[in-house]
DNA sequence: ACGATGATGAAC
DNA sequence: TTCATCATCGTA
């Protein structure tokens, strides 16, 4: 099976073009010595220019900062006080944007696939690659452009018009 | 349908 | 320094 860890360059793209693109990619957590892998099949697009639904939207904070520094960069923060977001960052240094990972095989919800691969804090800003322990792998799978289903983003509501924006991609069965 | 639970950002 | 808000989930 061929087997290829994505790079920078993968991210460095606009986030409309990457968050489609990552669904049928695995996602790989290493931690107690064991590798856990498990295909994207959900993912949602924030930060295009002036998205009202994205951290971003009040400039650079303390929290939002991992967005800015560059494709590659891994943003997790805590929601709701009790549950940790994983969110992949992409296009260039200071132009915030960052994929939401929603769902992986057999794990739907944000927050569920972050308890269960172990994600919180002690990732947050860090680089995604081996020496994380946390990275991204394409292993052949081949995605068709009909089997990806686009609808509105979750939990949005707020944001006016850019809660409507088809935002969310989600991998047919 | 709703409560848990705490960081965040904006107002005062 | 206070307050409403939240990229959610489990239980009812």
């Amino acid at each position: 099976m061929r087997k290829k860890v994505l790079d920078k360059k993968f991210f460095d793209r606009s986030v409309l073009e990457v968050a489609p693109e990552l669904l049928g990619k695995f996602l790989v957590r290493k931690y107690r010595g064991h590798e856990h892998a498990s295909m994207i099949v959900e993912t949602e697009a924030y930060g295009a220019a002036h998205d009202k639904a994205s951290h971003a939207r009040s400039g650079k904070t303390a929290r939002n900062a991992p967005m800015f520094d560059g494709p590659g960069t891994i943003y997790v923060y805590l929601t709701y006080g009790m549950h940790w977001l994983l969110n992949l960052v992409v296009d260039k240094k200071e132009y915030p944007s960052a994929v939401l990972i929603r769902g992986l095989e057999g794990v739907t919800g944000p927050a569920r696939l972050t308890k269960k691969l172990q994600i919180g804090k002690g990732l947050n800003r860090k680089t995604l690659g081996k020496a994380s322990g946390l990275w991204v792998e394409d292993r052949g799978v081949v995605i068709e452009k009909s089997d990806i289903k686009k609808t509105p983003r979750v939990g949005v509501d707020y944001a006016g018009v850019w809660a409507k924006k088809p935002y969310r991609f989600v991998l047919k069965k």
